[in-house]
DNA sequence: ATTGACCTTAGAGTTAACTCTAAGCTTATA
DNA sequence: TATAAGCTTAGAGTTAACTCTAAGGTCAAT
């Protein structure tokens, strides 16, 4: 049994976290003290960590809600579900990175247009470019 | 003299967005009705255009502060002031690029570990692998 | 018995960039 | 002149995931 300090050690997660987690019904200490302290079991800390690993997937605290409760009874659910909150991230993920993607280029390509130097900005070609407006992403 | 439903029109922010940004300093209608409407120059629509242009190519409002502020004193200020704003934005987003890179790499490995079918989760490889814990982005 | 470190809770604050609401003018149209 | 569309403001709400604060109880060691 662990006290919230020592689960924090373990798992990199602060108090707040844990406690926070726990408000919003992710992950409980499984039992308290008489003075009403959490104290975790070594499943509890498992469960933080699946959510530790999880949330460093890329997982929001909602997918993971969603995860937990396949987990607590896997017989009850499916691969595809698990497959299906996945994908889903996944997407998600991609559609991000092709807007980051397009803006990586986009600066590099400022960056490569302009001297960088000393010399007043009266000619930036970074500052004409902006001015110029319809960006790659200006959707219309 | 465009009023803010028509210079919402031309550049597809809405004019609560314009509004919000006069608010934080960024674009003001260079006059008013005797009502107190917004009347916008064409100048100022430009400036809005340099906004939107600015913040779909990644920069935030307070990185746009700064750009605008050269825009109007192009003399005052250097080509490196502008390039070290856009260098400093991309390093953000080469960092934020590879963080979802890892999980993009990560969601689609547990999604070839996984079946994804209707059978039952006990045996799930994403579940196992998201319960192994130490993910890639774990640092420690 | 008194520190000081640790624990508890409810609830407020943070961040960015909007987005919306309410209450009330103004303007154009019928 | 009445109605509807559009404008104004101040200020509250949204989102996600924390992060922190205040006020107070507990525990181990001196």
């Amino acid at each position: 049994m662990l006290k919230i300090s020592e689960v924090s050690q373990k798992t990199g997660l602060s108090a707040h976290t844990l406690r926070y987690y726990e408000k919003h019904g992710l992950v409980s200490a499984s039992n308290r003290s008489e003075a009403g302290y959490r104290f975790y079991t070594e499943l509890d800390v498992r469960r933080v960590q699946f959510v530790k690993t999880a949330r460093n997937t890329g997982f929001s605290l909602d997918d993971i809600q969603q995860l937990l409760s396949i987990r607590v009874d896997k017989q009850s659910h499916s691969c595809q579900e698990v497959t299906d909150i996945t994908e889903k991230k996944l997407f998600q993920v991609n559609a991000k990175l092709a807007e980051l993607q397009s803006m990586q280029q986009t600066l590099e390509l400022l960056l490569e247009s302009c001297c960088g130097g000393p010399e007043n900005a009266t000619h930036c070609s970074i500052m004409e470019a902006l001015d110029a407006g319809r960006s790659k992403e200006d959707k219309n």
